[in-house]
DNA sequence: GGTCACACAGTTTTT
DNA sequence: CTGTGTGACC
């Protein structure tokens, strides 16, 4: 068994503090690698282990799976420190850790009936949503030149964000435009109702109101998790804001983790003042600030804290670090994306080939658009240097996964008229067949092997040629898509995880590199938060790409612009480069740009520029 | 019913 | 520039 003191080893001061702390709301503001993830598994341990709290009565809440799986993994390496793999282990005993969207889905499954949602509810996703509010524009007779559905799809979305029902929003609207959405939201209510479907802005907000008009199924959870803690808390909307405060309704054992410079999901709904109006919510609430970094040197530090010092609107936690001091902030100055792309490219390599020092799975990029990465790739494959690219089309999104998805998503429930238009948009002649093959089938196979039916019966894989490369790649994914299959047998278990837990990327987002995991990853800013890298690169520092060109108007918008650049810098361990073009080729069109704002805030004394003739 | 061509939009992203 | 999606035509 391990004791206290265990638990408490390897923690500063205000981690253990953070840990130990006992009954009632904490808040914990967590700089960059200042251990944050660290203390919120630790909390957790320490409350099972040293406060005898049973696990079950915890509740864990993330935004990702991937945080949420981490979590349980660090966990369970507190718990019972000889096991590694959470599969392993009986996680009956662990509390439940997972996403406030996997959350509310088992809360609705289970009680959602009381507000006339059927257990059996198809979850709609990003372009599910896109088809059904273009089913509804056209059942109203809406012009989708007038009223493009990816604007009104925002628009709704951002009202459910907000906790603002169909029937609330008319008296929202203002102008002829939103008084349009307002009646095309109305009518994407009763059509996601028909098809017994809920999109993802409605698990949390359908959830908010099973609580609100049925008190005993929330008692019911209140009593259950009497400790509550929730990581990345300033990426909290209106929905998941009220939500917890309507499960610590009765203990009050909210722990909260965060910390506003990170706020980076401003645009799809976060509100990074859930975490600084904590205090008026809770009178009583105790403040920790974690600002020991443990992963950046000084200068790097330095530099970033100078940066995001000039948001005003939110506090700034001072981080500091034992760290040595380390190299200046290089800052290159590109003549066109291209020598930015060789730049980067010759640093990884004498780094790497000539005094091997570093590997390349090392290095980062980090980019404002997915749409910078393609130069870079040129650059890397040119020069025959492993790389990897995170993000780009998610595997969920690909068209022959939706559409294998779409025979399925029908197969459990044929109100979904979206997944019938799909299946019907994939061919007459193949939908007829499923239908009829559907008819005579008895419904009790497993995911597996109705898949693989389902692609016999309507030779679906005919669509693609062995011979093209891209096929080939999406006959891959097809294959990956299988081996989740055999993970779930269950067909409406297959289907809630496809919807909520993202797959790793297909294989066409995959090269040599990937296999072993070895290459320079290339991401975006976005995506890199959460991770670290000895070496980081952030490129395209010009007014209008970072900060964004839509950005550049408002001044909550630079803030997060802002914010996001802060994240870029604290990714670097040992060495930061900073990186811009004088001129650029942007969709196709030649761009000259300043240099960024952002990085004339940082001090000069810690930084240092970079010539072309250095570069030799 | 299926294919091909043209128009057009194009931050960031998780669920 | 490039991927996607709609509409016209075979």
């Amino acid at each position: 068994m391990l004791g206290r003191s265990s638990i408490l080893a390897h923690l500063n001061p205000p981690q253990q503090a953070a840990v130990t702390y006992g009954e009632g709301p904490l808040l914990i503001l967590a700089g960059p690698g200042s251990g944050k993830t660290r203390a919120l598994t630790h909390r957790a341990a320490y409350l099972i282990k040293e406060k005898q709290v049973p696990p079950e009565n915890i509740l864990l809440l993330t935004f990702t799976n991937k945080a949420a799986d981490e979590m349980k993994i660090r966990l369970q390496k507190l718990l019972v420190p000889s096991v590694n793999s959470v599969n392993s282990v009986n996680s009956a005993s662990l509390p439940f850790a997972g996403t406030f969207h996997s959350f509310c889905a088992r809360v609705l499954r289970r009680y959602g009936q009381a507000i006339g949602i059927p257990p059996g509810f198809t979850i709609y996703d990003t372009s599910d949503q896109k088809e059904a509010i273009k089913q509804t524009l056209r059942k109203l007779n809406f012009s989708e030149k007038k009223l493009a559905p990816t604007a009104v799809l925002k628009t709704i979305s951002q009202a459910k964000n907000e906790m603002i029902t169909a029937t609330e929003y008319p008296q929202y609207a203002r102008g002829p435009w939103q008084r349009d959405v307002a009646e095309i939201y109305l009518a994407y209510e009763k059509m996601l109702r028909q098809y017994q479907a809920l999109d993802f802005d409605d698990l949390l907000l359908k959830t908010v109101q099973l609580f609100r008009s049925h008190p005993e199924v929330l008692a019911n959870y209140q009593n259950q998790f009497q400790y509550i803690l929730i990581d990345e808390y300033q990426d909290t909307n209106q929905a998941q804001y009220l939500l917890t405060r309507q499960l610590v309704g009765k203990w009050r054992n909210l722990c909260a983790v965060g910390d506003a410079s990170q706020a980076i999901y401003g645009f799809r709904g976060a509100n990074y003042r859930n975490l600084l109006t904590l205090q008026q919510d809770f009178v009583d609430l105790k403040t920790i600030n974690l600002e020991q970094n443990y992963r950046s040197t000084q200068t790097i530090l330095s530099a970033a804290n100078a940066m995001i010092k000039k948001n005003a609107s939110h506090p700034v936690l001072n981080l500091w670090t034992q760290n040595g001091a380390g190299d200046p902030v290089a800052l290159y100055e590109a003549r066109s994306e291209i020598d930015e792309a060789d730049f980067i490219v010759n640093t990884v390599a004498t780094q790497t080939l000539r005094q091997p020092s570093f590997s390349p799975a090392d290095f980062a990029i980090l980019y404002r658009t997915n749409a910078q990465s393609r130069t870079l790739e040129e650059a890397f494959l040119h020069a025959g240097l492993p790389y990897r690219l995170v993000g780009g089309t998610r595997f969920y999104d690909r068209k022959e996964i939706k559409d294998c998805l779409a025979y399925l998503k029908y197969w459990t429930n044929p109100q979904d008229k979206v997944a019938f238009k799909r299946i019907e948009q994939i061919g007459k002649r193949r939908a007829e067949k499923f239908l009829k093959f559907k008819e005579k089938q008895a419904p009790s196979l497993s995911t597996l092997k109705l898949l693989d039916k389902i692609l016999q019966t309507t030779a679906y894989l005919e669509l693609f040629d062995s011979q093209s490369e891209t096929d080939l790649a999406k006959l891959e994914n097809i294959k990956e898509l299988r081996s989740v299959a055999t993970q779930h047998p269950d067909l409406t278990n297959f289907l809630e995880n496809v919807a909520l837990v993202e797959q790793e990327n297909g294989v066409d987002q995959v090269n040599q590199a990937d296999q072993v995991n070895q290459g320079v990853t290339l991401m975006t800013a976005h995506a890199a938060k959460g991770t670290e890298f000895p070496i980081v690169f952030v490129v395209g520092l010009e007014e209008g790409l970072f900060p964004h060109s839509r950005s550049l108007l408002e001044k909550d918008k630079i803030e997060e612009e802002r914010r996001l650049f802060y994240v870029a810098m604290t990714r670097a361990k040992s060495r930061l480069f900073l990186s811009y073009a004088r001129r650029r080729l942007y969709f196709g069109q030649r761009t000259s740009n300043p240099l960024s704002r952002f990085v004339n805030d940082i001090p000069t004394d810690l930084l240092e520029f970079i010539n072309e003739s250095l570069l030799e």
